[in-house]
Formats: structure tokens, sequence, C-alpha cells
DNA sequence: TTCATATATGAATTACAATTCATATAAACA
DNA sequence: TGTTTATATGAATTGTAATTCATATATGAA
């Protein structure tokens, strides 16, 4: 394993729409499976191998509480590293590529609705 | 395209094994298709296609001097992201993932032979 | 114009990753 | 114990990306 594969690998683990959905949850504070895969509407297990895919490079660590997981970003400057990219491919324009979406701003599903209102 | 499409797109952009080995040589200038191929030893047309990939998403830019055409990364932010993650990974020993490798360092075809020897 | 050099491209193949679905495990509780 | 809730897992499918190969394009030189 060379150190690219390595990087490419941890670069690639970060750089899926739902885990980076995930981790910018995370960066908030830690969550549950349950709660994750509320607020994303998404398949309880999809988030669970999301999050299994996260562990696996170390970039989450698991907490167990009774029956429910919580799962955290294991170090802040990951945290950072994330935001960091964010506003960088924003103030370059970086990734405008792929057709379309000129000067649009959508964002459904970001993760900013909604949680702990039911239960 | 939400913004987490976005930045994945880019970020799996960057995290590719060769595409990071290109990359990490353009942060120490611009370099021509053809440097890039031999040092790295790989297939001229790999290559474009790699620097095609990353020109999509303005990671990079080209200038074309006679016949050759040369590359180099469009900001010095990109740059210093690209080192960051890297750094950040082995500090926190991320991706130590995937089995095996653990305590080594190796480091074969990673960019550093001989350039401009020949010609 | 013909040849050599440099780069790009498209099609085909192969490899890998995301998603779904069904189900397993395990804890809490009635 | 049986039931509900929470999470994990494996197999199967699908989608996407990397690589190779053959070839096109374009520039410069003989």
């Amino acid at each position: 394993m060379t150190a690219e594969e390595n990087q490419a690998r941890f670069l690639r683990c970060i750089g899926e729409p739902t885990r980076l959905q995930i981790l910018k949850l995370l960066t908030k504070g830690e969550r549950c499976v349950g709660e994750l895969a509320r607020v994303l509407n998404k398949e309880q297990s999809l988030i669970s191998h999301h999050l299994k895919a996260l562990k696996k490079c170390n970039i989450v660590k698991d907490r167990q509480e009774t029956q429910k997981v919580y799962y955290e970003i294991t170090n802040d400057r990951l945290a950072k590293l994330i935001i960091d990219s964010e506003v960088l491919m924003k103030e370059l324009s970086l990734c405008k590529c792929q057709e379309m979406n000129y000067g649009r701003e959508e964002n459904q599903g970001s993760g900013e609705e909604e949680i702990r209102s039911n239960s």
C-alpha cells in the first residue's frame, strides 16, 4: 500500500455524498444511527454501511448506550478539513463540472431539518 | 446537483492514486504530459485521461507551448489542501484500514525519480 | 509533403463502490 | 418468554470509474 493509495482511500471515503452529509451532521456533535437515517431520509442499512466504511478509515468512532450506538468524528482537525474543502470548492468554483447548475444553489436533504422532535 | 454532490465529486477527483501522484508533482511546478507519464511510469493515454478529469473539475489548467501541453494546479490553496490531507492522514493514522501494512513505509513510484535527464 | 513527436479521445474491458433487500443479532421491556 | 426497537451484515444488483488499446489530431522538422 503506497502513501498515495492510502491518501486516496481516505479522500474517497470522505468523498461520497451521503457520507459527507453524515459527517457534516457529526461536526455538530454525536448522533446515533437511527437519527442519521431519519434526518437524511435514507435507509437504516445504508447509513450503517456508510458508517462502517467511515469507521474502517478511522474517520468516526462509536459508543454504545443501551440499544443505541452513537457515532462521532474521531478528531476535530478532520472536521475542519471537511469544512475547508467545502469552502475551497465553493470559492474556487471547483467541480461546477459535469454540466448544468451555474448560479443556482439547491440545498435539499442537506441535513438541516428537524430532529429530536419525536420521542 | 446538491452541495454535497459537488464536494464529493471534487474529493473523489483528488482521491485517486495516480491523480494524487500527478498533483503532488504539480505542486512543485508545471509539467507537460509526457514528463508526467515518464516520471510516473504510466501510459501516456492514462495520464491524459486523468488530466482531463482534473481539468474538468478546475483543479488543473493547461497551457500549450509548441507541441507540448503544460499543466499546473489552478490555485495554491488547492495544493495546500492536498498536502494538509496527507499530513492529517499520516498523523491520525487514518486509512490504515484495508488490512496489512502496519509500521511499514513503502514509497515506490511516488514521483521522486529523475526527470529532465534525457532529451 | 512526409515523418516524427506530443497529446487527446472513444470504445471496450475490468474493477470497485453504492444501494437495496432480507435477515441476523442484541438489548430493553412487557 | 415473546415482542419491540436499534443496529449490523451479507448477497445481489446496479452504477460508475480506471485502465488499456487503437487511433485521431496537431505541431514541427526534414
